[in-house]
DNA sequence: CCTGTAATTGAGATTGAATCTCAATCTCGA
DNA sequence: TCGAGATTGAGATTCAATCTCAATTACAGG
């Protein structure tokens, strides 16, 4: 947290932006949460402990974490988006159970060389990617096959 | 048209539902544009032609020819849906061009065992995945490189 | 060809995520 | 400490998508 803080004041130094305690709230929520948080989730959190941010406030912020390299935006295929700290944490992939919503990171190299490969083909330049599996996980898998 | 035209109306039959020409106008106004397109794209050109068809009735006919097949939603990391035609073609992922929007198709059978794998080391039950490569088409990719 | 009924439609309201507006407030460097 | 310029928040707005419900339509059975 300590060091990210740094990251995040000096990023905002850099811009000539200023660190309000509704910033530094957002940020410290991100922490708090870890996994995939969504925006609307953060804001209500945020409520309850009357350390409030306005709706804006905790986009705009979001906002910011992302340029900064701090945050990066998930699709888990909700139709909206979900929020992860990237840290020390490296691409990854995400595994969505359609039934409880667990959500399993992967991450492979031989899909990488593979995107790669293909995107030299079609003469693509990668820039980024999303990529969301559906399914079922180990439990709902089981209790699926019981019901059945 | 004609073969997926039947297959259409068997399946309304099938579930004692009717055939109306909203319908069919938008299964037709799919064969026309074919690729990826878009609800609200369809139902402002359904409305051009005079063969209008409400919004709501064209999310609701988009919903039953993805029930019967006939269609499938695309992901395109646009923050809303694409439709685009099964007919022969089958799974593939998608490159999304982030300058002009351009959409490549592909698909890679070293991605699918791969993925295959990962799922079962995960006892994962695998019914669905999207994957969207973004980036720089190779004609975006030149005007890119010349104008920094 | 009729008819009755159950499905369908469309206009407009509604939802939910996300963004925008702008007056009041706050931050921070000089 | 002061002031310019950044920030905030309440509420309006946008956009995709869904819902509501009265009026309309399709179609199976007679």
């Amino acid at each position: 947290m300590h060091k990210t803080l740094g990251t995040f004041a000096k990023y905002l130094k850099a811009q000539k932006l200023k660190f309000t305690k509704e910033r530094g709230a957002v940020l410290q929520e991100m922490f708090l949460h870890r996994g995939h948080l969504e925006a609307e989730d953060l804001l209500y959190s945020l409520r309850r402990k009357k350390k409030g941010a306005s709706r804006a406030t905790v986009y705009r912020t979001l906002e910011l974490l992302m340029d900064s390299g701090i945050v990066r935006k998930v699709d888990l295929g909700h139709g909206h988006s979900h929020y992860e700290l990237v840290l020390d944490h490296p691409h990854h992939e995400h595994m969505v159970c359609v039934n409880c919503g667990k959500v399993l990171e992967f991450s492979d190299k031989k899909i990488e060389m593979a995107l790669k490969r293909l995107c030299k083909k079609s003469r693509f330049e990668h820039t980024s990617h999303h990529f969301q599996v559906f399914g079922y996980c180990d439990k709902c898998r089981r209790t699926k096959t019981q019901e059945e």
